[in-house]
DNA sequence: TTGTAGGCGTTATCAT
DNA sequence: ATGATAACGCCTACAA
């Protein structure tokens, strides 16, 4: 392996000046021995040894991206098109500016603490991890934390998260089901043996706006009816919300489109025509929405757009404004596809 | 930071002592400084630093995990279930054996091998990478390096790829056409403008048992229709095969759920009833592919468990086995769904 | 403009 | 059993 030292031999020349022609520091080396070292750095394809540069410099170049869902089957929902295309996205908007992703994934954030201090990485983005969880990070480290889809609350302050407008999201897919004539709608989100997913949490917020949306309008939320992330024990589910006949409702709202899904094969396996039978709408726009014949009806996020900006608010937390911490929300597009009939 | 000085200074011992412990050297320190020095580490919150540890020891415990497909779209269709699905099981296969995870993504080897030599990586896990980038990468370093379904030709030797039975599978597919009557069948995969993507690869090897098994069956395989990446021009070609009457196929073989999912929907809003009017079959395996109504008759494979075979073969190579290469081939299934008409 | 020297944290070797 | 020391590669301050 090619390092600093046999470099300057080769080019006659001392390890700093090498140094200052890898960090293009032109103002300090010489024409000449700048283009002769270059060179030689090139021809004999040195690279940097980021171990030692860890040693002796500031900065790694290390992003960690943490998945912290927990994980309860191996094939989780949480392993869908969701993470990854954050992942994608973070990875590559990381490359682009220089920096390296390592990816841990855990939703013990002592853990993640501990790796972020024996890498010695230069910034967090945490996915899917809670509200405590991120403080405990923020708080433990010196380095900036950046969360996608972590819910905070109004009096919570120092953070930067990427969320959606969830409250308002679910408001509007509540009002345009009323526009189509629903006023029985049940709502369906996810959740695991009486504790409480990560994900959840933002499934509140959706909840808390179609609450208001239906209270709005003078209804009653009738509740809010928890599946579970084992696909055994919500096929099961199905199959009771089924024999209740949907509780009376002629519209299902979820919160996740996969879910939404299931149920539709689950319906038309039992000659429940959807929509003319009962409508769905989901939230997230997968692909396989545009698939399903119906179309899905759903309100799409743009989960590479998340990766993207969490990376753009680390570097900017790293690189320029120490401590100015940002709310950011996307918004959503409502999809209107065919899953919802006009009564 | 605690550093190990510190430590040493804490429990008024050498620095060396106190490496010791942290190394579980118990033979090297007596019981009673042992203990104290690992109290006193627990209480202090010591963590390595990874960078000094690469720096004098041979180890990094990093892995680089190499996505070496190229980015067409931003959402191209290797963003999907698949990719997420090896990324998850390799991470947690990784973190269980102590292994911390470099995701990087580049179809330029010589970049790659620029990365892994700069973080000392102690191995690579290559996804999606053609046969001259893995023996580029192979070659160009001198840790072991495992590749996932790429395709090595008979008399290629020194690797370690995880794939599939991909020639086998798609005879038994074809054959199961046969099984239901179908003599006339169109054979769909990915492409893009005139040069070949590494999934190509693949796709040629399932091409090459489709052909034989029809030979067999003393029929002619009419050819290899090219699907693009991106969607807009896909979405064309799909109309341009409609009009051509799908070459009179009564059965479309495609080489990834996702565009059949994609073709039926097509179909279907062109009032083509599937199976009845024509039928289709996928590879894959996806969850939407179930969710669908009819639900897709596919090859399923375990993605997830290629990740984890490759991690397992690379630690093997690392830590026991030097260069003990194999070719290994997961098995596949096919899942009887309702995509396929008897005629 | 170029060179020298010390330090970053850990580990292995060698001496006590 | 324990400690001292050198070495890993890079960076930067300072000296020439």
């Amino acid at each position: 392996m090619v390092r600093i030292k046999d470099i300057a031999k080769l080019a006659n020349v001392s390890p700093s000046t090498v140094s200052n022609v890898i960090h293009k520091r032109k103002e300090k080396v010489s024409p000449e021995i700048y283009n002769r070292v270059e060179k030689i750095l090139e021809e004999e394809q040195y690279v940097t040894h980021m171990g030692a540069r860890m040693l002796s410099a500031k900065g790694s170049r290390l992003v960690a991206l943490i998945l912290a869902y927990k994980r309860i089957e191996k094939e989780s929902i949480v392993e869908d098109p969701f993470v990854s295309s954050v992942i994608g996205a973070v990875q590559l908007a990381l490359q682009e500016k220089g920096y390296f992703l390592l990816l841990y994934s855990n939703p013990d954030m002592e853990d993640c603490v501990k790796i972020s201090r024996e890498w010695n990485v230069d910034g967090i983005i945490l996915l899917g991890a809670k509200r405590e969880g991120y403080y405990k990070m923020k708080n433990s480290l010196s380095v900036p934390v950046v969360s996608i889809d972590t819910p905070f609350s109004a009096t919570d302050a120092e953070y930067t998260n990427i969320g959606l407008e969830d409250f308002e999201a679910a408001k509007e897919m509540t009002r345009y089901l009323f526009s189509m004539g629903h006023r029985k709608i049940a709502f369906f989100s996810l959740t695991e043996g009486g504790e409480l997913l990560e994900k959840h949490y933002i499934d509140s917020e959706r909840y808390r706006g179609f609450k208001e949306a239906m209270e709005e309008e003078g209804l009653v939320a009738e509740g809010w009816h928890n599946l579970s992330f084992v696909e055994e024990i919500r096929k099961k589910q199905y199959f009771s919300f089924y024999e209740e006949n949907f509780f009376h409702a002629t519209a299902l709202f979820f919160t996740a489109d996969i879910m939404a899904l299931e149920m539709m094969r689950f319906c038309m396996d039992r000659g429940i025509s959807i929509p003319e039978k009962l409508s769905v709408v989901g939230f997230d726009g997968i692909k396989a929405g545009r698939c399903m014949h119906p179309m899905l009806t759903t309100m799409e996020q743009d989960s590479a757009e998340k990766g993207r900006k969490a990376v753009k608010e680390l570097l900017f937390l790293l690189e320029e404004g120490k401590g100015d911490y940002k709310n950011i929300r996307l918004p959503v597009h409502l999809f209107i596809g065919e899953t919802v009939a006009r009564i």
